[in-house]
RNA sequence: GGAGGCGUGGCCGAGUGGUCGAAGGCAGCGGUUUUGAAAACCGCCGAGGGUUUACGCCCUCCGAAGGUUCGAAUCCUUUCGCCUCCGCCA
């Protein structure tokens, strides 16, 4: 959420750098500052009357104890119209202001004044290249004809559990899975002093709201209720990434600046509706509705959050990196940026079998736009007024589609996949073969 | 699922209708004292919002939301969380 105040004092600016992304996204602007400046005016009155009730309530302590009793059921009655009218301002404040919210929280972040301009993907910027294209003398498959004859990955059977966009791992394919998982969090927590979180995989509307997939995407996520209850205040929503529970571990809490940076690492299972998706990678393990992720969140002052970006996209690579993955690193432009981000890179694995770089790790500034939302705040020296955060995440990495990356990147001409290095501890085999 | 209990500032804890944002203690910060430290003593010490160049002043908040009342931390309703006992259960 952006600041209402810093909106209605620099409204050309805010608009200036939401068109960037798109004109629907500085839609609401103008009215947003005005209902801003609105409510000042409104708080001022309201406070005015306030006073002016608690003065007379005073009095009237003072009255109740003297012997005079028509005296005070005189003020009473003057009170009773006073009173009312506080209340009717409170009630048209706090409506006021619920209106303004809804209407901020309908409002993306800023992108970054370094993001490069562009409307979309095609826009995206290349930053640089990790590795060489693995070349094959024979022509490579992709993962799911390679997974299905090593009998190692199962689509059909899926279907007759989930439906489509379901995937059953069986064997060292379930293995590979695990050891991906291990290998990451090791390496992760072990080197990169992450701290391992395991969280609930079914959240509250608000911590979606805190991070920013609701009140605008709901469409994306699965929503469960207790049987019998239709009660949407009670649902819960199936994580669509370990982001929302971990970052707000830390909603409404004011963080000692000692403990800056706080680094989580989470695996959880993602789930996503992906609606609106209908006829994309409608084939292989690219878009499920469930998958596994790694992901990294980090909580960091305000001045240093670009520079942490840089640090945590690194820990993020490092995983493709020791995996002897070829990969490259992209610059989202305005137009094709995440709602919450301010900047974002994404790191994009090369598959042989569809001759493509496909997305494999988001990683994402998102200035104080989620802290805001969320209240995470910490205390600046130790002491003085709370100031918000600075949040990030990335993935590091997510899971099924770095085990695509294996299979097709180690593809061996007989079918069978070569185990990477760092993974035969985890796997206790060098080579995935039908033999 | 049944019965009961509890939610107050960083922590502990008082407060059951009137001047309470809230006693007291601990922790923390600043100072006096001391060669230094400890102890003792004095002061400061929640958040959000409005206004002000600033000092400050004002408003709101005692798990959350409603209600009663001239007035609510205190009474009522609903709700969430935690604890104890019973039931069920991985």
């Amino acid at each position: 959420m952006l600041d209402p105040r810093y909106v209605a004092d620099n409204l050309d600016e805010v608009r200036t750098k939401l068109l960037r992304r798109s004109p629907a996204a500085a839609e609401s602007l103008s009215a947003i500052a005005e209902l801003s400046g609105a409510r000042r005016k409104l708080v001022a009155e309201t406070e005015v009357k306030q006073a002016a009730r608690n003065a007379a309530n005073q009095d009237m302590a003072k009255l109740a104890k003297s012997p005079d009793k028509a005296a005070f059921a005189a003020r009473r009655e003057e009170l009773k119209t006073l009173s009312g009218e506080v209340k009717a301002l409170e009630t048209q404040l706090s409506q006021h202001e619920e209106h303004m919210k809804a209407q901020l929280m309908a409002v993306p972040n800023m992108p970054s004044d370094g993001t490069p301009d562009g409307k979309g993907e095609d826009e995206n910027v290349e930053v640089r290249q990790w590795g060489n294209k693995p070349t094959f003398d024979f022509e490579a498959k992709n993962h799911w004809d390679l997974g299905e004859q090593l009998g190692v990955l199962d689509f059909e059977r899926a279907a007759k559990l989930s439906g489509a966009r379901f995937s059953v791992l069986r064997g060292l394919g379930s293995r590979l899975e695990r050891a991906l998982s291990a290998f990451m969090l090791d390496l992760h927590t072990v080197e990169h002093g992450y701290t391992e979180i395991t969280p609930p995989y079914l959240v509250k509307a608000s911590a979606l709201e805190g991070t920013g997939q609701l009140p605008k995407f709901e469409e994306d996520l699965f929503k469960t209720h207790r049987h019998g209850s239709e009660d949407d205040t009670e649902a819960l929503y199936l994580i669509p990434t370990a982001e929302v529970p971990v970052t707000n571990l830390h909603q409404n809490e004011i963080l000692a600046a000692e403990d800056l940076p706080v680094s989580y690492t989470a695996l959880t299972p993602c789930f996503r509706s992906e609606a609106g998706s209908y006829g994309k990678d409608v084939r292989g393990l690219v878009r499920q509705h469930q998958f596994h992720k790694v992901e990294l969140v980090r909580f960091v002052e305000p001045e240093n959050s670009f520079d942490e970006l840089e640090k945590l996209t690194g820990h993020a690579e490092e995983v493709l990196k020791k995996l002897g993955l070829h990969y490259r690193v992209v610059e989202l432009c305005a137009g094709d940026l995440g709602f919450t981000a301010a900047k974002t890179y994404d790191l994009e694995v090369w598959l042989p079998g569809q001759n493509a770089y496909r997305e494999i790790s988001s990683c994402s500034c998102f200035v104080d736009f989620q802290a805001r939302r969320a209240k995470i705040r910490y205390r600046p020296g130790g002491k003085g007024k709370p100031k918000l955060v600075h949040t990030l995440n990335g993935s590091g990495l997510a899971v099924g589609r770095t085990w695509i990356a294996v299979l097709e990147q180690y593809q061996n001409a007989d079918g069978s996949v070569t185990v990477p290095e760092v993974l035969r501890p985890f796997m206790g085999t060098d080579k995935i073969s039908t033999s």
